[in-house]
DNA sequence: AGCCAAATGAGATTCCTCTTGCATTAGTAC
DNA sequence: GTACTAATGCAAGAGGAATCTCATTTGGCT
């Protein structure tokens, strides 16, 4: 395992001391990594996190199977990479209203319309999956849902400044408030809020901002 | 794959018409059931979801795998069995104080208590990552938190008995408000909630009650 | 342009999951 | 108790996932 110490001069020590795909990151090693992860992530909006095996993302990548366990080790690993590579995108454009409680139920349709779509939904699913086992897939999955809320939590500064909002809110508890019954509606109660549900989160989320519920 | 429809006489028609373990419930068959259940909750608990396989349930209940898979299929099939079995089980008491507020935070502190329970969290862990992929796995999941709520939703009844809270709310509405960023914090978040978050969870979701938002 | 080793591809190999066939055990009805 | 057969255990084997070896390709550097 470990490594020799003393300058190697002219031996047959052959092993690299870091990971595969980071000294020549450039090329091939690049084209590889986006046709795996784009592979990826066509197999798991048609198949599913279980159905998704290395093997078929090798063969609709064209990259070998075994280059895919080398780089990532295994399914979690390309899973995690893809997923980090999508929480790096940037966000779009922020319901604003001039109403807190109708922007955020704006804002609860956005969430539950990326969960509906391949690029949010089918990876934070898988995410779901792995991270019941794997702590680096809950950090992950955690890290992606928190820029989430980084990248919202304006909606609810923007009622701080307006006054409807005391000060001291956390703006983040306000998002959390409106997103927590939207996922467990989703990945609990297996089934996509209503609109009337959406509404009634946005509500609540609301009231308890406003009442001062939420420092 | 057909059965032959004419009454059988005397032929070698031997294929049962019923699923295994259904025609001799007693005896040796419920002792296997039992001890295949018994194994998988401890190892679920020892080893977690994705490191549970069958062939470890058969060494430790002693009872053969081809046998686990004729009857469970596979190893979902046997913790959605599992599961089945632990939501029949009997609730206990529930907190009350003649507060809603502060019998919804005894109330999510019980149900962290579960989650972080074998009997409870290792279970529905498991069932939140096969949910994942299997409508059957989510049903199942979903039937059992609704179990609870109906088994806690008193709670809520006896405040809009009390007056507290206006006739008409939902009580399964006003645990669901409770629940949903417990769950939120423990599968999205990946953390124990602590204490204070408990406590502002139960102030929003008894503000919410009382001030009518949860009909 | 030329060199060196990182990165890859293809195939062999090992390990594990799941299925199947057959002989034996044991539950249930009589 | 006896008969019938569902249920089980055991072993063989098919199939797939993951690892390993080695020859080849190719990126990065001079």
């Amino acid at each position: 395992m470990q490594e020799e110490s003393h300058l190697a001069v002219g031996d047959s020590d052959t092993t690299p001391d870091t990971a595969p795909g980071t000294r020549r990151p450039g090329g091939r090693t690049a084209r590889n990594r986006e046709a795996v992860l784009e592979a990826a992530l066509e197999l798991l909006s048609e198949l599913g996190y279980a159905a998704t095996c290395v093997q078929d993302i090798a063969n609709r990548s064209k990259v070998a199977a075994s280059t895919i366990y080398r780089r990532w080790g295994n399914r979690d690993g390309v899973i995690l990479d893809l997923a980090q590579t999508l929480v790096a995108e940037p966000a779009g454009a922020l319901p604003d209203t001039g109403d807190l409680e109708r922007d955020l139920a704006l804002l609860g349709q956005v969430i539950v319309d990326v969960m509906s779509s391949p690029r949010g939904g089918v990876v934070q699913s898988a995410l779901v999956a792995a991270g019941v086992d794997s702590p680096t897939a809950r950090k992950t999955l955690a890290q992606i849902v928190n820029r989430r809320v980084e990248d919202t939590k304006l909606i609810a500064e923007r009622a701080i400044e307006r006054g409807d909002v005391p000060a001291g809110t956390d703006a983040r508890h306000v998002i959390n408030t409106l997103a927590a019954p939207i996922y467990h509606r989703w990945y609990i109660g297996g089934e996509r809020p209503t609109t009337e549900e959406l509404h009634r989160y946005a509500r609540v989320a609301a009231h308890a901002a406003r009442s001062g519920l939420l420092s």
